[in-house]
This record gives C-alpha cells, sequence and structure tokens, in this order.
DNA sequence: CCTACCGATCGGTAGG
DNA sequence: CCTACCGATCGGTAGG
C-alpha cells in the first residue's frame, strides 16, 4: 500500500505541518488553502494526497498518533513493568505537553474537545485513539498491582482515571493561563496519588527519587 | 445602558441559543448566517444586535458565565461554608453537565479548549472565566480548611487543582464515549480524596452521606 | 503537480 | 428589522 519513499516523505512533512496547525486552531480550523500556502505547495497538489478533506483529517490524527507514540509511549516502554513504569508514563505525558511538541499542547487535547460531540469518521477515529491511550494506562497500573507494587484493593480503571485528568488538566491550565505552575500541580498529585496506592515492599527505581523530592 | 425588557429578552434568546450551539461546534463553528436560520430571523438583523462576530462571541461567553452561575455557583453556595459546602460545589458541576445544561457538555470546557492557543479578546473573556472558577473553588476548600474540616497542612491550591481535573475529565470523557461511568469515577475520586483530606471533626452535613455510600 | 475555475458560505454593508 | 449585495475564503473539480 505505501508508495514510493520520496511521496511517503513529502506526505508524512505534510501531516506533520497539518498536525501542529490543528493543535492550535482544531482539525476543521485547519484548512487545505492555508495548509497549502503554509507549505509553498498548490492547494489542488496538497488535495490530490488526500482526495477530501476529511481523508486529510484522519490521516492527521493517524500522524499524531504516531509523534504521540515515539514522544510519550516508547519512551516508558522502555523501563520494566511495575510503578517506575507508571510513573515514567505520565512523567513522558507531561514532558511531551511541556515540550510543546506540537505547538498547541496536546494534539489530542485539542481534536477531542473539538469532537467529542460530532458524530463521523474523525470522531470515531479520535475516541478510539484516545480509548487505547486509557487502556494502556490502565493496563501500566494493573501490572504495577499484580507485582505487588500497589494495595491489592487498587482499581487500576479508578487510578487510570485519576492520573489520565490530572495530565489532561495541567496541559490545558498552562495553555490557557501561561502558566508552568501547572505542571508541577500535576506532578505533585500523581506523586502523592501513587505514593498512598504504592506497597512500598518493591524496589522502585526512578520513581524512588521522584517520591522522594518534595512530597508537599 | 440596557436597553428595552423587549430588547433584552430577544438578545438573551439569541444568546442562549448560540450557547447550546458553541458547546457543541465551538465560538468558530457558531456562523451569524446558521444563528439566524436556527433562529428564524434574517442575518443582518441579528448582525445589528452585536455588530460583529467577535462581540457575539464575547456576549455569548458573558451569557454562558450567567448560566453556570445558575447552576453550579449558587446552589452550593446556599450551604455553609465548609466541607459540605465543597462537595455540593462539584457535585453541582457534574449534574450540570451530565443533565446537559448545554448540549455539548460544559460550555467553557468546549470554548477553553478551542481558544486557549488563539490569542485575542476571546480568549482572554475565557480565561478570565476559567480562573474566577477555580479561585471560587480554591477559596471554599480554604474556607473549609480554616474551620478545621480539613488537615492544617492543606494546599488549597493544590486541592482545587486537583478536584478541577476531576470534574473537566468527567465531562470528557463521558461525552467522547458517551459513558455516564465517567461522572461515578469523578465522584469516587473527590470522594476519596476529601476523605483523606478530612479531620472528621466538624458536623458535616451533605458530605456525611456522600462519604458513606460506596467508598470503594 | 500546476492554473483556473465552480458553487456555497463566510463576516460584514448598503439602502430602505 | 428586512432584501440584496460585497469581497474573501471554503472544499472540491477540470483540464493539462
Amino acid at each position: 500500500m505505501a508508495g514510493r519513499p520520496r511521496d511517503d516523505r513529502a506526505r508524512n512533512a505534510i501531516l506533520r505541518r497539518a498536525a501542529d496547525i490543528a493543535s492550535k486552531d482544531g482539525l476543521e480550523g485547519l484548512s487545505i488553502g492555508r495548509l497549502a500556502a503554509d507549505l509553498g505547495v498548490s492547494k489542488s497538489g496538497l488535495f490530490g494526497h488526500f482526495g477530501s478533506k476529511e481523508e486529510l483529517q484522519l490521516a492527521t490524527v493517524r500522524a499524531a498518533a504516531g509523534v504521540y507514540l515515539d514522544e510519550v509511549v516508547q519512551p516508558a516502554l522502555a523501563l520494566p513493568p511495575g510503578l517506575g513504569r507508571v510513573w515514567r508514563l505520565c512523567d513522558s505525558w507531561l514532558s511531551y505537553s511541556q515540550r510543546r511538541v506540537f505547538p498547541g499542547g496536546c494534539f489530542f487535547f485539542t481534536v477531542t474537545a473539538e469532537f467529542d460531540a460530532r458524530p463521523g469518521r474523525v470522531r470515531d477515529a479520535v475516541a478510539a485513539a484516545a480509548l487505547e491511550w486509557s487502556r494502556l494506562v490502565t493496563r501500566t497500573v494493573e501490572e504495577a498491582r499484580r507485582l505487588g507494587e500497589l494495595t491489592e484493593d487498587t482499581g487500576a480503571d479508578q487510578l487510570a482515571f485519576e492520573l489520565i485528568a490530572f495530565l489532561e488538566t495541567a496541559n490545558a491550565v498552562s495553555l490557557l493561563h501561561d502558566d508552568p505552575v501547572a505542571y508541577q500541580r500535576a506532578r505533585t498529585a500523581i506523586r502523592n496519588r501513587l505514593h498512598a496506592a504504592a506497597t512500598g515492599s518493591a524496589a522502585l527505581p526512578g520513581l524512588d527519587s521522584a517520591l522522594q523530592s518534595g512530597h508537599q
């Protein structure tokens, strides 16, 4: 299915720029004419790569998911399962948001809020990506519990919900008020929540130092 | 400054409908032509009420703030200061979101995500409203602490951040996945968090029953 | 991959 | 408050 390498590279450059724009102005704010002008190509030339605006939006979601995988998920999978990996997953997310890998903050935060009340294929794609992320966090928490690093009665779904809430809210508050303190608030909340649920019975490389520093 | 009562009522009806649309499609997705057609009036007649799209957007933010005040803030202020009022504030918010007072969920969640990376007067208005809400939650928590119902070392800013995170994420998840379980997740998270910070030394009418039922 | 164009809709205005 | 219109931009197409 993949075209020539040259085409793929061009397509990738287009979609990376599309995701940057959409992270600020949404996937509806992303217009084909503006994107073409931005990239210095003709509108119809760019259009030909995708065939419709909806296909461009769907391809942009897939491209952003690839960036997310590289920036957030892979760094955490470098650590062994357990509480350390849970912490790393949250920390990678906060770093990804804070470094403005996408200039408008987390791409998925923006487009989720944009499409959560609009039926269609774009919404379905965004919802599927969000669900996959949520399940990854839940699975990572559940692994830590099975390894005995979280108390037996820890509800993985509940804890994952709370961790994700801290991440997304840090992203939103930091953007709206241009205030990096939101990230510190999220780190404190996550640290305290994991500390409260931890058994302390296992070696926690990577989390120990985080838990020791600045537990409020 | 206020016009005739007849004009005010017409304006209010326009803005209430505008807020409904914006809660689903955003304040940019709100077009003057569509709003006029929706209300069965001419585009230029509606335009004359506001003078520009930006003024319509700003007026819509103000109107939505009025609804928010009635639906979320006032019910909580009916209770005396303390932990009971903190809980009521959160509970009113979840009810406001869950009842779909705005069809696209919380108006401010949608437009905050839409404008958090776009400079301008609309962003400033949305950010000011969000800050006012955040300060109200912080102040309400701080009152409960001063009354001895929360432990001395409770950080009001930190706790307010965490409560707001649970509220907003319940709204987002419930919309994206059409899943009311998100609201139960938020209630559980808030209950546990307040329970952990509470001294248990004071009468907590309204919260006691909430804390007793279903503490996971 | 380009230029040139299509109808529809956008925010906004003229004139009554 | 209406009809009728403005230029700009939208997604999408024709033709090369």
